[in-house]
DNA sequence: CGCGATTTGTGCACGTCTTCACAAGCGCCT
DNA sequence: AGGCGCTTGTGAAGACGTGCACAAATCGCG
């Protein structure tokens, strides 16, 4: 399941703040969910939640990150470092969810030798070599979209098999290869389409807005995060 | 619906390559989605296609435009000019998707007045100034994850009721007010949720590896892209 | 040792999303 | 004008995800 990361964060908060134990109603709050939803979830890992207790946190930890194979660091190399590779390069976050950053790759010959973080820039032509080097698990394309298609042949070959995408467009690959697209614009845009809904609801509360607002049950639209009481 | 962004990018890029009309399945190609599934969501915006032909595609730009509340420029405001603020502040795929960043905000004194992109960093207690000037449509947070909460609540106190989430913690908002969050280490896990289990598929063929990684079938994941053949 | 409080695990029902398959409609060509 | 090929729109069936509600299990305490 795709929760299971956000319960692992929030797992991760409630060790820090030394709970040992936790009901699935006090994670479930921590990371947004439906209890039972949460409970379904665990139980589908074969997890040890105890009756009357809760779940040992510092055992469910160990459990998700196996399942999601955190136990060995994964190398992730970054293509294309302009505007959002920097700020991708130069994040921490990562280092501490399980993985590390294992190379830096771009075309521009102006940005090759470029040393960001204690890691230099690589000419992305020098790809097979770093892939033999270390084994990277996950390539990250932050190159502008008309280059993207390329640069994800180019990390098929040399056998990446997990690819996240930021460029604002659909890639082509073999299947047995993963890949996640995050899409700013998508998401602002999800965002303006609801100030869109709200806006009309309430300028025409009788009459329901023109026939495009109105429309029969309502767009129905992938949660993001829901709506938490005051 | 949340893919009709994905269409809608599509269809800017079918427009830009000389097409005035494109088949459900030209553009569920170019979109990455089933056709029958796009030709369902467009057929709930009670759009005009044409049999024997296609839709057309200024006018399905149109519509969706509209439906997306992308008739007018929104406004966001960008709270947080870190590392990953700076990345965003200088991205020009916004102002092309129809939004306007119209201010940034950081509560760091030493930011403050700094100029990017030809805007001011101002300082984050001149929020309901600014929001008195330009009227945000949305709010966008990349602070760390200890201000996220704050920094909400005082989007939500000047009036904003859509929220772009980066901050890896769930932000809790009055009902009425829409949250998404983007975590790229959530995304990085997803994948390595399915290396993980590409490994020991392969490596176990016959017993099926362990138990944890022999769910019973099979853990969902909520599709960011799926593969496109060959 | 027994009882009550608490919490997990899950059967079940419901609503939603997805996909197939096909009838209806449109334009083009003869 | 008529037929033919192509494409849309949609009905229906199945898969899937969600959440309620409750039985089973465990702990602490008297
Ligand atoms: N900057 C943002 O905040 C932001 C937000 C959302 C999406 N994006 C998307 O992320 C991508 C990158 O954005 P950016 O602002 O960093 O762009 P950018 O132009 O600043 O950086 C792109 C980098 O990719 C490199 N590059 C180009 N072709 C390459 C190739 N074939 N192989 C390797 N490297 C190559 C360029 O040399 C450059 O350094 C774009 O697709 C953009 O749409 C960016
Ligand atoms: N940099 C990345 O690539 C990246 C990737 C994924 C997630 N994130 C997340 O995005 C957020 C920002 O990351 P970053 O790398 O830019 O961090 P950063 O530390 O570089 O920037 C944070 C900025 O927020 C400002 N800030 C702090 N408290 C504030 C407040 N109360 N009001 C207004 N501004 C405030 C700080 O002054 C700073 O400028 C973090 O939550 C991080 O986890 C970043």
């Amino acid at each position: 399941m795709a929760r299971l990361p956000e319960y692992l964060r929030a797992l991760h908060n409630l060790a820090e703040t030394g709970h040992e134990t936790i009901s699935s109603e006090g994670l479930a709050n921590a990371a947004g969910v439906n209890s039972a939803k949460l409970r379904k979830d665990l139980s589908q890992l074969g997890s040890y939640g105890t009756r009357g207790v809760g779940y040992d946190v510092g055992l469910l930890i160990e459990q998700i990150e196996y399942v999601l194979g955190l136990t060995q660091r994964r190398a992730v190399a970054l293509v294309g470092v302009g505007n959002l590779g920097h700020a991708l390069a130069g994040y921490d976050g990562f280092a501490s969810r399980g993985f590390r950053i294992a190379a830096l790759l771009d075309a521009d010959p102006g940005r090759v030798g470029e040393e960001i973080n204690g890691l230099v820039v690589r000419h992305i032509d020098e790809l097979p070599r770093v892939a033999a080097e270390d084994s990277i698990a996950i390539g990250v394309i932050a190159t502008p979209a008309t280059a993207a298609q390329q640069v994800a042949d180019q990390l098929v070959a040399v056998g990446v098999t997990s690819i996240l995408n930021f460029a604002p467009c659909v890639l082509s690959v073999p299947s047995g290869v993963d890949v996640r697209k995050v899409d700013l614009a998508v998401e602002l845009q999800i965002l303006s389409f609801h100030e869109h809904r709200k806006a009309s609801q309430t300028a025409f509360p009788t009459a329901g807005g023109s026939a495009l607002t109105a429309l029969p049950g309502g767009l129905a639209v992938t949660e993001s995060q829901e709506a938490i009481g005051t």
